[in-house]
RNA sequence: CGGGGAAUAGCGCAGUCUGGUAGCGCAUCUGCUUUGGGAGCAGAGGGUCGGGGGUUCGAAUCCCUCUUCCCCGACCA
């Protein structure tokens, strides 16, 4: 292709509001444009790179035996109230109402809709197990969309379902995904980790997330040395406490501690560690409240907290009324001794001895408490973040944080939308079964934002090779001068695209100065330059958009050169 | 949902306090000169100053209202 028939909408400044580098440079190399809220158009440059990812993750899909397929993207209410998702999924759900009055929404995700069609069209064990995909656009009314195309309301996903006889064969398929996952983001050359993780509100029981690691990625994930035990930090264990809590040394006592709250204050104000004193947190349960308590330096997970039996989900904090109604004090005086209400106190927590806490009265706390002395002990449960540092839950090694934004997504669903939809089909016996579903999410307009987070530098993106819009860039000076240097020029040219190389041709009449920056804004790997001075020699000037130095080469080799090239990235 | 900020040309911004013919840089168009890292000169086009209402002789500017967008928070015991 060549500039002149493109629309290349450059950009020198990006908006204020873009905030993270694949944000400003996917808008300042004109791949998109922002529609309104969460929803953009995808430029022709940006959409050749939307299409090189959708098409590996086809490429891999079709691979491993799935079948794709395309579903509405509006979707009938009474699907969803089957589920029961209709009244659970909340505003993030779009709901349409038609002429008639009928009501709909936009899919943000297709487990009904692909329930339905499965229980409508397989009838025997003869017809299992069986992969079904589409890559298709979703709309989720996210509360704060942001970063770009990162976290749109709109966006393009790849989603694919599998349907079972019996809990083995969706284990086979569930790895044989595992496993199509690391292909599909290997061959997209991006650095990822799989994770364990939370299976949220799409439900079931296991699942692993993908991320690609950056330091913007909004999920923060955790991994052991050795790389065995890796996890999202919403799901990552802590590992039970080893050996026993220490004997009580000290006697419990009532301090006057004025206008000290937080655990900071607390433990400058006692002159004891945040360690030694808990913290106690007062949530919203399903009959009146419930305490958490945790050790003072450890953050509450909430993700694991909210499963507690008791507690409401999704977790809410009790505010200052309610608390003071139920404990006849305020925020930062509170503690578990004759609290009145069911706690759950964390394992580490529960290890403490001498500790400080809140005294259920404003302006004092209790020092040198101990468990099953002072107060009992209450039911004990993991309910807090994994630390940096601390042993892994399998024991594999000291756990690392790193940042990662998650691209990819599965789950064993097991049988909770078969169940409420009655999907069954007939085993061998005649009988009728309840199939078991797997689910798997790719996100391939976040995974472009993503490549760009993990590959750029400050003259702009820097495409892996098989995601860059074009492979080739050639940036002839002075084309529109000299005779000579266009045919040259035009020559190569469909000698490369004779032989299939994508190569974008930069013919308009700019300084060459405005052609380097632009091919190098838009990321093209690979960049030849022809210059009369080249010409004179029979040269071309060679230089790989991460190179810091030009080579030449000889003109009639370019082809081959650049053949060469291609067929190692 | 709560808190804060913003809306002026395609992008980045000034002008608003103190009302008086709407500006700057980049981008766009024309001409000339230039041509190896976002050129120079001369000229041109482009704005119901987010919408509606009000005050005023006069509103981008003051007041009311609506809308949209952005940021931050949702770890505080």
């Amino acid at each position: 292709m060549k500039t002149s028939q493109l629309l290349l909408a450059t950009l020198r400044e990006a908006p204020t509001d873009a905030e993270i580098v694949s944000h400003q440079l996917m808008f300042r190399a004109g791949m998109i444009r922002q529609l309104a809220r969460g929803i953009y158009t995808w430029l022709p440059l940006g959409l050749r790179v939307l299409r090189k990812v959708e098409n590996i993750v086809r490429e891999e899909m079709d691979r491993a035996g799935a079948q794709e397929l395309l579903m509405p993207a509006l979707q009938p209410a009474e699907l969803w109230q089957e589920s029961g998702r209709w009244e659970q999924y909340g505003p993030l759900l779009l709901r349409i109402n038609d002429r008639h009055d009928r009501e709909y929404c936009y899919g943000p995700t297709h487990e009904e809709i692909i329930t339905d069609l499965v229980r409508r069209e397989i009838k025997s064990y003869k017809q299992l197990p069986a992969n079904f995909y589409q890559i298709q656009t979703k709309f989720r009314d996210e509360t704060r969309p942001r970063f770009g195309i990162m976290r749109a309301r709109e966006f393009l996903m790849k989603d694919a379902y599998s349907f079972h006889l019996t809990e083995e064969s969706l284990q086979q398929t569930y790895e044989q995904m595992f496993a199509t996952y690391s292909r599909i983001f290997e061959r997209l050359g991006l650095r990822f980790r799989a994770v364990l993780a939370d299976s949220g509100n799409i439900g079931g029981n296991k699942s692993h997330e993908f991320h690609v690691l950056a330091e913007s990625g909004e999920d923060l994930i955790v991994f052991s040395e050795n790389g065995d035990y890796a996890a999202n930090i919403e799901r990552a264990e802590a590992r039970l406490p080893d050996g026993k809590r220490a004997p009580a040394s000290q006697v419990m006592a009532t301090v006057d501690t004025p206008g000290q709250h937080t655990i900071e204050d607390i433990s400058r104000f006692l002159q004891v560690s945040p360690a030694q004193c808990l913290k106690t947190l007062v949530v919203r349960g399903d009959d009146g409240l419930v305490a958490l308590i945790l050790r003072g330096d450890h953050e509450l997970n909430h993700v694991k907290s909210e499963k507690l039996d008791g507690v409401a989900s999704p977790l809410t904090f009790a505010d200052e009324a309610e608390i003071k109604q139920t404990l006849a004090c305020g925020i930062g005086s509170i503690g578990p001794v004759n609290i009145g209400i069911p706690c759950y106190v964390d394992h580490s927590a529960a290890q403490l001895a001498d500790f400080v806490c809140g005294a259920n009265k404003d302006g004092e706390h209790l020092t040198g408490v101990n468990w099953e002395r002072d107060l009992p002990l209450p039911q004990t449960a993991d309910i807090r973040n994994v630390v940096e540092g601390e042993m892994a839950a399998d024991g594999s090694g000291k756990l690392h944080y790193a940042r990662g934004i998650e691209v990819g997504h599965i789950f064993q669903l097991g049988d909770k939308y078969s169940t409420s939809m009655k999907a069954t089909c007939l085993d061998e016996q005649g009988k009728s079964v309840t199939l078991t579903m797997g689910c798997y999410g790719i996100g391939v307009s976040r995974i472009v934002a993503a490549a760009i987070e993990q590959n750029n530098d400050d003259r702009g993106i820097i495409w892996p090779a098989a995601i860059a819009p074009f492979e080739l860039a050639l940036v002839p000076i002075n084309m529109h001068k000299s005779q000579r240097l266009r045919e040259a020029v035009i020559n190569l040219y469909e000698q490369l695209l004779d032989a299939g190389i994508e190569v974008l041709l930069d013919d308009r009449k700019e300084r060459p100065g405005v052609m380097f920056a632009d091919m190098e804004l838009i990321g093209i790997p690979h960049r030849l330059v022809f210059s009369e001075r080249g010409l004179d020699k029979g040269q071309l000037e060679y230089k790989g958009r991460r190179d810091s130095d030009n080579r030449d080469i000889k003109l009639e080799d370019a082809c081959s050169f650049i053949q060469q090239l291609l067929s190692k990235d």
